[in-house]
DNA sequence: GTGATGAGTTAGCAT
DNA sequence: ATGCTAACTCATCAC
């Protein structure tokens, strides 16, 4: 790491692009790159092949990016399902609730019923009882 | 398709191998193709370069399996996420419907109270009302 | 040129 | 040997 091309005395040695890191390749800007290809008088072959590395070690990251995202998504996706699971739980527990609610109140009005027949007290219509 | 081994004359020729297609290597079982690799007197170097040729090509059907696999999961995660979505939403229906019958209910209730106390009936304390 | 993704290859694990 | 899957490479598409 840190390497400084100054520093190197044979551009035209035969291992003239062993000192590119993949990190720096994969990070250095186009601008820079061309830059530097151009001061160690590469072959334009060798542009080419030190080009086409720098395109597959940024592949490599935009793969791995895609399969993370595939697999936060999958996560996502099971959160979300495991969320609405644990509200409709909640949402029965309530109809339940009220449910038993219903059914308490419509046993008093069934007492109240047999009380009103046992004393022969007359409901007006509106006031009547069906269940 | 449909290649008969015994018509070959020159099992020592060049290409020896070319006959046989991706299709048949990769759905032969080892015991014939070991067979029609014996037959034809195939190099050792040869026979393991066609072995690793079935290998790739069952690779490369696993890999589709593998990638069919994932999106039936997916979809399948999908389909069970908007299925509860509408679980949830006929429960929560279910859920005012019942919300109103007890409105209701109680609004009898109430009525049925007010009548009690206009027309001075006493009521035993177990159908008292309470709200 | 950059980023994303489908398909194929390879390595490595488990059976 | 077989099947599966992660990581990688490559081709291709969109921007």
């Amino acid at each position: 790491m840190d390497v400084h091309w100054d520093d190197l005395e044979a551009p035209l040695s035969p291992t003239p692009c062993a000192e590119i890191s993949d990190d720096e390749l994969v990070s250095i800007s186009v601008r820079d790159l061309n830059r530097q290809l151009k001061m160690r008088g590469l072959t334009r072959d060798q542009i080419v092949r030190m080009k086409q590395r720098r395109r597959t070690l940024k592949n490599r990251g935009y793969a791995a990016s895609c399969r993370i995202k595939r697999i936060e998504q999958k996560d996502e996706l099971e959160t979300e399902k495991s969320q609405e699971w644990h509200d409709m739980e909640l949402m029965q527990d309530e109809n339940n609730r009220i449910r038993e609610e219903v059914e308490a109140l419509r046993g008093k009005y069934d007492a109240l019923k047999r009380f009103a027949i046992m004393k022969n007290i007359p409901l007006p219509p509106e006031l009547e009882i069906q269940p």
